[in-house]
DNA sequence: TGTAATTTTGACCAGTTGGTTAAACCAAAC
DNA sequence: GTTTGGTTTAACCAACTGGTCAAAATTACA
């Protein structure tokens, strides 16, 4: 029983690994048993099939996700606090999750109704948060703007350099790890300051 | 010869699809083949393999989008003109080419190595754009921001919602696809407005 | 200790995939 | 009309992949 928790849990992790970084497809059950240490065979004992273990890994990484969105969209503190602490704890979600985004992105393209079932089952509701941004808009707090718009700039701004970091880690920093990711912690606040300097309410009218 | 610059060309837009869609290793030849019109063998005499016919198409995609970076790091016009004509050609770009995301981001995961030399052989510079941004500062036409920062939130912007398209269009409109592009012609000026707005120099300092 | 149940493995299989090849096709040149 | 060159195809193959299975190893339990 031991044994056998560890080994489930070994090929939990292993699939994590090789699914995010080669994607549904290109991950190998051969790599995920290496990985994990253990023969191919096991794979198939625990999970029935690549399909199974994968929608497994897929559902608990979206989780997470949703699960901050909703926090986001659901809460009761005050409007700055909210998109404060989302960013925070999505930030440091994705620094611990590297690989979730290309997962949830790896499936984007070829099975877009699978996401929606399930984003849909999951019941996200975005009325609450336009909702909020319209009435911060009306005391006066923050400039006009769509609350579509802005939460796909908040998650844009979160997400993205996670998916980028290969590329930008090399554009930024040739190639050095460690640099990076002080990059990703110096983000934190920095994505903070460029919504909320952003939202500030137009000084003089008529812009455009 | 006229038939053979069709076929090609049908492989090569095809390719452009399939790839586009299921990545490098979910797509498959006969997939293209069929797409294309084509008998399989044909994709090996026109492209030697799976592989090469994968670089030529993913050069080309990621060419687009080095030669739009690269306008906005080297253009001589005015800081702000710079911004918006990045923001809108590079928003178009990606409107007329959905594909492309989802094929430069499917590839970092599993093979961050050529796309390094891909960037480093095209000389992607930033150092132009940081002092752009530290000259910009200093002259109070914007508030303090580190030039890294500013160049990841401006991509981000733009290229994110393209890549959660299918996930964005049924949580915004219920799958409906012109309701979705609409929304994504409004953000050419969103995302403008979002940029220059929190580039605004602050008023009171001290925000922290 | 002996035995039943669970876990782990090596060997194997059927289907799929990228790739090859020899023959057929077809337009232009003579 | 036939020859010549590139173009297209059907049939085929070797390698790989997910998946199976019976036997071995390990654990649980009496």
């Amino acid at each position: 029983m031991t044994a056998s928790k560890t080994s489930e849990e070994a090929i939990l992790a292993a699939a994590r690994k090789v699914f995010g970084i080669r994607g549904r497809e290109g991950a190998r059950m051969q790599e995920i048993a290496d990985e994990a240490g253990i023969n191919k065979a096991l794979l198939h004992y625990y999970f029935r099939s690549k399909e199974k273990l994968f929608e497994i890994v897929f559902q608990e990484a979206f989780s997470k996700f949703a699960r901050n969105v909703n926090e986001l969209l659901r809460s009761e503190a005050s409007f700055d606090q909210k998109i404060d602490s989302f960013i925070e704890n999505y930030i440091t979600l994705l620094i611990d999750n590297p690989y979730l985004p290309g997962f949830v992105i790896g499936e984007i393209g070829s099975n877009p109704e699978r996401l929606l079932d399930f984003i849909s089952s999951r019941g996200i509701l975005l009325d609450s948060f336009q909702e909020q941004v319209s009435e911060e808009y009306q005391k006066g707090n923050i400039r006009k703007i769509d609350g579509k718009h802005l939460f796909v700039n908040i998650i844009a701004l979160c997400v993205f350099p996670i998916i980028g970091r290969p590329i930008l880690k090399g554009l930024f920093f040739s190639n050095d790890n460690s640099a990076f990711d002080t990059f990703l912690l110096t983000r934190q606040e920095e994505v903070k300051r460029f919504i909320h300097s952003s939202l500030r309410p137009d000084i003089q009218n008529d812009d455009l």
